[in-house]
DNA sequence: TCTTACAGTTTACGCTGTCAACCTGGAATG
DNA sequence: CATTCCAGGTTGACAGCGTAAACTGTAAGA
């Protein structure tokens, strides 16, 4: 009887809420439209009150880019524990890191598409913890240490610039979207395995 | 005598002066730094200026974006001229985009990495032809079009995968990185003509 | 000379992240 | 019971953003 504001639900504490409705707005509308005003009036508080709870607003954005890398690594250690070649066990843990750009591509913006600049706030050895999940592709090469990193790393990126093109919507949409994503996955395997001139193969 | 605001070379006119200072401070400080207000005060005229000569801040940045485009098809047409086998060219080209993104990555980053929902104004049609140079991606494979089409689809979303974590410093600092440009073109180049899933190469 | 158009400026609006100061209800302490 | 303290909020403000509307001075044309 008394709505001079949307009062907010008193048994969710405000730090949940304010994460659910940050979740919300981000796959509802995308990152651009996160402001702490929007979230705080959502929830039922004022902008102010979300530094109670998180040191800054790119702090409340780091705990969701956490929830991101949670699911990746979770659907891909999943798929990686499967059995078959290392080959088709990078095959799938790839279609497996495609699969999660496509399906949630607000949340692969916010891993891996911010700018550089405001992501070096994000401590470095965090992020690395965070992404471990990527270390599967260098892993699944079973070749020396160093080899295996940057084998590793040219799978990730392969894979990176096809989800990332896709999700900006750069890529012709004229091409057929899952001949493409099936031949860009093949061919970042063969990054992995095939010969490469950089000579280290034979160490 | 007077210096009450820091009056401007009335020489130039003031767009390019405009267009000028907007280039320096996207290289000296990166996108993030463009402001309408920074602009105007480097150059001496006041923000709602910039909008006598410019449709809109984006529209501002679309014709840095331009000149972008513009050097960049410059030097993959200049490369693509040369002689060798269509392999041979395909890595230089692709070398070249390499080269282009790394040498210069405020400009890549603003043709390439900026959000979607962002670059969604720049006409469409405007876009795909200040990008035709990755056509050239396309054309070397010498394949029917649509065969073409996705092949250099893959060729461009591998390199900028590559360039683009490269620029972000989401690469580890301790890969080697010349040997993992070199083994991206490879692998590149391997994805526009080693045999793949989708089964048309056969087309 | 009067008019018109151009090329600026001033002012303002609504939005952003964030800080300092204030308030308020409840628990702990005297 | 009265007092103090504090966690968890609110209010108000600041500096910055893109940009729209209204205004001003100046130069060219009729």
């Amino acid at each position: 009887m008394c709505p001079s504001r949307p009062t907010r639900d008193p048994a969710t504490p405000l730090r949940e809420a304010i994460l659910q409705e940050a979740r919300t707005l981000l796959e509802g509308e995308g990152y651009a439209a996160l402001s702490t005003r929007r979230i705080a009036s959502a929830v039922g508080c004022t902008a102010t009150s979300i530094y109670l709870h998180f040191k800054s607003k790119d702090s409340l954005i780091y705990a969701l880019i956490d929830e991101g890398f949670e699911e990746l690594n979770r659907r891909v250690v999943e798929v990686s524990k499967g059995d078959g070649s290392a080959l088709s066990l990078l095959r799938d843990v790839a279609r497996a890191y495609v699969d999660f750009g496509l399906e949630r591509p607000e949340y692969y913006e916010i891993m891996f598409m911010l700018r550089a600049e405001q992501m070096e706030r994000y401590p470095v050895d965090a992020y690395r913890r965070a992404r471990r999940s990527l270390d599967v592709f260098a892993e699944l090469t079973a070749l020396p240490a160093q080899e295996a990193a940057r084998r590793g790393a040219i799978v990730w990126s392969t894979l990176h610039g096809l989800v990332s093109l896709l999700i900006a919507q750069r890529i012709d949409i004229s091409l057929d979207r899952e001949a493409l994503i099936e031949d860009s996955i093949h061919s970042a395997c063969l990054g992995a395995f095939a010969a490469l001139p950089s000579g280290a193969n034979s160490a």
